[in-house]
Formats: structure tokens, C-alpha cells, sequence
DNA sequence: TCAATAAATGAACGCCCATTCGTAATAAGC
DNA sequence: GCTTATTACGAATGGGCGTTCATTTATTGA
């Protein structure tokens, strides 16, 4: 049998590992699952991750570092409260639509996480709800927005948008442009701009 | 030891599987955990549920059940589509923060249902899902409403107000009453009425 | 009161789990 | 071409899994 060695076996697990998780849940997953799909023994991936638990960690965290990272990119040079809520709108969809996988995971399994880890992906998560939040904080002190609690508003914008990946298609009667331009909109209404 | 036999060891088995696949997912719930939880021998279990699987199909179907009929039943009556979404949103709202559990594994648990259940399971749903958007379209039908598409606008309302069970807790900064406050004033911004 | 039914025990089934390890095959640096 | 570090195999570890079953105990109804 031929056997294929690349120093991207690691890679390869993170990609397939990411993707079973999305799709069946970590407890659901086996090692051997994980192996099958990158085509090696099982055995084989502890020459790549420690633990099972190790490779959720490190999917979680490179996403929420590479997450926080593309945001603040997004949001670079935006000026004016409305004009950045919407970059932040269309950055957050593209980037589930995207990733859905990723962000389906990061936000799924948390409980999966040892509290090793747990800790460090929550940190993240706040610094990521911290640009929506202030952004809307802004809004209101100017008084361009109406919005009762920014904290509140964060979290129900951010779970009403991270929503979408669980029903849209990119086959499906809207195109993702179309989609986006729906809830762009449902976000600025939901702060009191009128479009 | 003392055995206690009840005819509704049954229920108690329902509690604490609902409990615990909220917890901590289907799959990582064993029977074992289940039994132990109940006080019985996992053997004992199969006296009430022919299996693992079936005990989640009955949770499942036995919450959606119960939700279109509290819903319906929270609807009936009410005129007026600004007055109907309220109501519709209030309604939902509170029943999450009722039943956090139901409504974690109903909306997380669907990919661990097999084809049997999972087709009746979104039927529900649907049908759930038409109360709210039946709203929608009659608002905007009437030009109460601006909302430039009534489905994508509908499953995004609902994530949103889904999403709240994630982060509330009873003794955090603000009480039940005034996140659905929030809630609700963000909901009807959000199809285009200033409060 | 006593047979029939329901519900529990506790041990066992075969299977799959995450992980370990000795060994072999490959790749990299000299 | 040889040495050394990587990386893989493949078998084995102990343990947990869902489920079954013979048996015992409790409850029910005539």
C-alpha cells in the first residue's frame, strides 16, 4: 500500500477533525473517524496533537484568533457609528458564510472544552462582542441609534446573525448577496435607522 | 437497599435525560449517566424507552408539541399585526427562558436524530415558524411593516430571540422583564416601527 | 389471596473508545 | 550514502458503550 507522508498530515487532520465536529459534534467523533478521513492509523495523529481535546482547542482558538483579526481589518478606517455597524454586519455574515464549520464549532462546543482552554477562548470571544458592542455604545451616546442596552443588543445582533448559517444555501432562492443586504437592513432597523 | 418503584420513573427518566443532553450533548450522555442520574440500573431503562435514540424523539416531539400549542394558544385572540408580533415575541421569548433546556436540544440535537422523527421534528418547526412569519407577511402586506423578505426575516428574528438562553441568567445585572423589554423593542425596530 | 403483570436487578454480550508503544518506513542533513 | 529525527503502522491496553436477558421483586386486579 502506498503510503503518503507530507508535513501537512497535521493539516489535513485540522481540516477533517473540523469538519466532523461541525457536522456530528465532538463527543460523536472518534479518533478513528478522524483517521479514517485523513486516510492514516489512528495512532498516527498523536504524532500531531497530544489528545483528542488538544485538536478542539486548537481549532477553536486559531478561529477565534483569526477571526478577531480579519474583524479588526474589517473595521480599519471605517468612520461614523452607522457606517461601521454596517461594515461590522457584512464582515460577521461573510465571514459565517464563509467558515460556517469553524464558527459553527467555536460556538457549539464550548462545553466540550476542558477548562483549560475554555478560559482563553472566552477571553477572545468578549474582545470579539467588545467591537459590535462599542460600536452601538457609540451610537447611542450620539444619539444616532435607539437602543435600550448595548450589551443586550451585542448579543441578540451577533446570535440573530450567526443564525444564518443554519438555513441558508448557497443554492437556495436568495443568493448570499441578497441575504446579506436582508439582514443588513434588519440590523439597522433594529437600532432605529430607518433605511 | 430500599427500592423505590413508581409509575413515574418514566418522567424521571425524561427529566434527566433532558437535563443531561443539555448539558452536555446526545452523544456524550451514556445510559449509564442517564440511570445513574434516574437511580436505577441502566438495564431498567428499556423497561420505559425501547432505546437511546427513542428517548431523545420523545423529548423532541413531546417539546414541539407543547410549544405550537402554547403558542397558538398565546396568539389566539390578539389583533393586529404590530399587537401580534409582540405578543408572538414575548411569547417566545418567555418560553425559552421557561424551558432552556427543551429548547437547546431542539434546536442542537437534530443532527443526532435519525431519519425516523427528524422529518416529523421539522414539520413542527415549520409549523412553528409559519406563525411568526405569517406576522410578517401580513405586516407587510399592509405597509405596517418594512421588511424586504418576510422567511429570511422570520428565522432571523427567531435566532435572535432564541440566542437570549445563552448568556441570561436569573440573578445577572438585568431581570427577565427588562431583557424582554430589550428583546421586544429590538424586534419591532427591527421590521421598521420606532417605539 | 393469589395469579398476572410491571418494573427492577445485576451480569453479560460484542463492540468501540482514547491512548500507548514497539517497530518499521520515510525524509532530511551531513 | 549514512545517520538521525519524523512519521507511520499495527497490535494491544483497560475501560465504557448500548443493549439483552434470566431472574427477582413489587404492584395490580379478580
Amino acid at each position: 500500500m502506498l503510503q503518503q507522508r507530507s508535513k501537512d498530515t497535521k493539516e489535513t487532520i485540522r481540516l477533517n477533525a473540523l469538519r466532523l465536529f461541525a457536522k456530528s459534534g465532538y463527543s460523536a467523533v472518534s479518533m478513528r473517524d478522524i483517521a479514517n478521513a485523513v486516510g492514516i492509523q489512528p495512532g498516527a495523529i498523536y504524532n500531531h496533537f497530544p489528545s483528542k481535546q488538544d485538536i478542539l482547542v486548537d481549532l477553536m482558538m486559531t478561529h477565534m484568533v483569526d477571526l478577531l483579526a480579519a474583524a479588526n481589518d474589517a473595521m480599519e478606517g471605517v468612520e461614523g457609528t452607522r457606517n461601521r455597524l454596517v461594515a461590522f454586519a457584512r464582515f460577521h455574515i461573510s465571514y459565517q458564510l464563509d467558515f460556517p464549520d469553524h464558527v459553527f464549532i467555536a460556538y457549539m462546543e464550548l462545553r466540550s472544552l476542558e477548562e483549560t482552554g475554555r478560559q482563553d477562548v472566552y477571553v477572545k470571544r468578549d474582545e470579539y462582542e467588545a467591537i459590535l458592542r462599542e460600536v452601538l455604545e457609540q451610537g447611542v451616546k450620539e444619539g444616532t441609534f435607539n437602543v435600550a442596552n448595548a450589551a443586550v443588543q451585542t448579543r441578540a445582533l451577533l446570535a440573530m446573525m450567526t443564525g444564518i448559517t443554519v438555513w441558508f444555501r448557497e443554492d437556495g432562492e436568495l443568493n448570499r448577496d441578497q441575504v446579506i443586504d436582508c439582514y443588513v437592513q434588519a440590523v439597522l432597523q433594529s437600532v432605529g435607522i430607518q433605511e
